[in-house]
DNA sequence: ATATTTTATTTGTACTACATATTGATGAAA
DNA sequence: TTTCATCAATATGTAGTACAAATAAAATAT
């Protein structure tokens, strides 16, 4: 039973090197990644050619393939028939969404996504008022206004859009898209603990507080808006 | 000159579908994953077989393989010998940490990241009030305490220490994880500006804060910490 | 010089064969 | 009967060959 694998992972995790990989397609990513980074390849730059790199490695064309099929579906690289491979921008967002789903995720998880997006909008303050212009708060205030006398389901587009907004005017486009990949985790937890989920302070509150107020007053008012979720913490 | 990939991407990558996905190994992937999804598997549940799912997908056993090799780099699924294919739970942050490289990300979104840390930053203070222990503060005040009296490459370290005891403090394991992934990337876009990163608040202000302040209190205080960060946003 | 066809090359897919590990069955010993 | 050891069956892992398909580059025709 001191069989490596079946250690308590939890309190070890932390001072031990990474699980090994047992099989070749594993070693070959790593090795192909290091060879990446040491060749300091740029987007754009030509690759070897599959039999070529198979070679080098001593592996199969089919194992080398397994791997490369990887960094490929990161994005980090792209091939033609002929051309070959080059070197390719990763999109970096696109891997995160290809996991995030709420019923693969552990609990403990969750509630940090959860918590996460919390923190997001808290600290998006600042992005704010630097960016924010009288057109942007006028497209705010235009959804905000829509959801007054509306159903449910309604306000809970609604209250996306809203949301989804304020991020677009933090100018920040990786962050506007990193908080839709958070939405349904968001939702997901929100709906699981069926708690109420209205602030003190409403959307039109905030839009008027980003008309005339302060970043300091404008994070007090999310923290209010948001109160609601805050109280789920312990 | 109308082929849909020399087209202008910034414009219609927002209207258009995504990009069609040429390898059978791509639409694999995908069927799996909605197989996966529609059959409702849990963590730990057995898959069919390769032979089987090749044959059902009407593709070689090959091109199955190159996608289950996606998604077992994922951590979506995990594979022995014999026992076959069970359903794993993906580490999130694991994938994303494959693909942040300063090197390859563009510029655009390189400063996405920083200001994403810098959210993340302010964003924190809730949970910190929330959750953090004299404990933890005594922990971080020696951590604070020690910068003094040494040399740069030191207070470096000593910086990530601080602020990753902040994120520790903040009871939030994936925060935390998040927040070492991003340091990389925030000191490759800031060394590379080359401007002064010190604030008017320094750490041992944000312990004296976190003692006696309050949430706003740490807010600001934090905010004229990261100033020189700020400064620099347009 | 330009347009068209041909050729060569590289990736994509399929199939076969065998190695390897591991489960589960079978059988031996207590 | 229980327990241990051995063996066979089976699913994944790896290698290799063959060919299809696309396309860049060369050769040819206009």
């Amino acid at each position: 039973m001191n069989d490596i694998r079946f250690m308590d992972i939890n309190d070890l995790s932390k001072d031990l090197s990474p699980i090994i990989s047992n099989t070749m397609a594993d070693l070959v990513e790593v090795r192909l990644r290091e060879y990446l980074k040491k060749k300091s390849f740029k987007p754009g730059d030509a690759l070897p050619k599959e039999l070529e790199l198979a070679e080098a490695l001593g592996v199969s064309r089919n194992v080398l393939r397994e791997a490369l099929s990887r960094l490929r579906m990161l994005g980090m690289i792209e091939t033609k028939k002929k051309r070959g491979m080059v070197l390719a921008r990763p999109d970096i967002l696109g891997t995160f969404e290809r996991v995030l789903d709420p019923l693969i995720i552990d609990n403990s998880t969750l509630q940090d996504i959860f918590e996460l997006r919390l923190v997001l909008e808290m600290g998006i303050a600042e992005l704010l008022y630097i960016r924010k212009t009288d057109k942007d708060i006028r497209e705010l205030e235009n959804i905000a206004k829509k959801e007054i006398n509306h159903d449910h389901s309604f306000r809970i587009k609604n209250e996306i859009a809203f949301h989804g907004k304020l991020y677009e005017m933090s100018g920040n486009d990786t962050l506007k898209r990193f908080q839709i990949m958070l939405l349904p985790i968001f939702d997901y937890v929100v709906t699981l603990e069926q708690k109420p989920t209205r602030g003190l302070v409403s959307h039109l509150d905030l839009v008027e507080i980003l008309k005339t107020g302060t970043v300091e007053d404008f994070k007090k008012g999310m923290q209010a808006h948001l109160q609601p979720h805050f109280n789920r913490l312990t």
